[in-house]
DNA sequence: ATGGGCTTGTGAACGCATTCTCAAACCCGA
DNA sequence: TCGGGTTTGAGAATGCGTTCACAAGCCCAT
């Protein structure tokens, strides 16, 4: 029943009750039924049901999900009872901001290393972090036992980083350069792309626009256009 | 065949084969086959066939597409054939870091306005842009033009910002901020969340750890764990 | 002009994820 | 102890997206 595989999908929305349980702790609630929680993450409840499932039958009939057990069971299942140290490679403007984020550590991931190649940069500090020399990545990645890497290069960068984090051992890489980088299949890769996103939208609001242009050409011509109709 | 209704799926891809293009046209590449951009975008053939399939005919069998006039087809279905205006609510470090984000004007989108809540940064520059007051949004979105939103405040005041927004007319939407935030149906919604990313790679590290150390312990009791099963 | 070699475009099959539905299970009050 | 109200957990149905497979169509060499 339980064991292994847990769908790709439900995953990536662990995080999201995660955050909605413990939000709820801060308010105190005790316990919290499928239907509640679903709307606290904005989804529905039976998903809410199926994805917590597959974790195991942590809740009770009747009643609902015990909000701290909750809590646990999803934070062990997400490996978040240990801490994570990542390492920033390129140290521009995202990776400065990164570097800097309140609430990154707030659930176990801490910023363990900063690394840029440019020379005018090493030995610069951000917050109590010392930008490192790109070329050293492989040493510190294991001296302080670095699991994640981000990427924060300019594009053309980028698949030199991810080449030299896997030869580091890194096996889960974030990348927010906007390019396509190639790893092998033992490493978790995942992309943040601004420019996708804004993209996405345009099509969305263009759509909005076009339909709404249509509604306004109606209104005009509206007697016109119904009598075509009869 | 052609008319309305573009997947979700592939409006998100969409931009993929667009950058994959652009970097093609770069290299003086004249013509592309479904398989060649296939390979450039990281997916299968059959995928991009099928999402340019959506758009039209824009294929020469034998051949493969032109690949000017694809980057002309996709933009325009993604609506880049004009300029959009962009303002961003929340000017800390990641505001400040999109802000200064080259490349975002690249492909048709403009930071027009940065707006603040924070007395102490209103007046301040960033660039060449003013941060400006968060309580003046409506007005500024209006002259400006604005048609699409960026959230980069602290959680608790995304829904606050997002609502303004929504006020002011704007219905795209893109959220930085680590929280839920509600719209209405017509307004389009994306979001882009840091510790949600590292929360899955951190599921798949801690899986990939621990079948490690299932292998581990099978090397090390490889003859009697053998033995069991004769 | 014709045939061979490619490549597109698309119907069909498949697979994964979401949603529906309801029996099983729990709590609580009488 | 029993019955009513509530909620989970999971089988079944549905829907969406991906992949397969191949006919249709194009180019080029002969």
């Amino acid at each position: 029943m339980k064991e292994n595989s847990v769908p790709e999908a439900t995953v990536a929305r662990l995080p999201l009750y995660l955050r909605s349980l413990v939000d709820m702790t801060e308010r105190a609630v005790a316990t919290v039924s499928s239907e509640q929680l679903a709307e606290a993450a904005g989804v529905n409840s039976a998903k809410v049901r199926k994805d917590l499932s597959y974790l195991g039958s942590y809740g009770t009939r009747g009643v609902g999900y015990d909000v701290e057990y909750l809590i646990y069971q999803i934070s062990r299942e997400l490996g978040l009872t240990q801490d994570w140290n990542c390492m920033i490679v390129g140290v521009g403007n995202l990776g400065r901001a990164l570097a800097n984020y309140r609430g990154f550590g707030s659930r176990g991931f801490r910023v363990a290393a900063l690394v840029d190649s440019d020379t005018a940069k090493i030995g610069g500090r951000v917050g109590d972090l010392e930008i490192e020399d790109f070329e050293d990545l492989e040493r510190i990645a294991k001296e302080r036992q670095v699991s994640i890497g981000i990427i924060t290069t300019p594009a053309a960068a980028a698949q030199g980083a991810a080449d030299r984090l896997v030869s580091a051992g890194i096996h889960s890489i974030l990348n927010f350069a906007p390019a396509l980088i190639q790893v092998p299949d033992d490493v978790s890769l995942r992309k943040v792309d601004l420019s996708i996103e804004l993209q996405i939208l345009s099509f969305y609001e263009q759509r909005k626009a076009a339909f709404d242009s249509v509604r306004r050409a109606r209104r005009l011509t509206g007697s016109a256009a119904r009598s075509t109709r009869p």
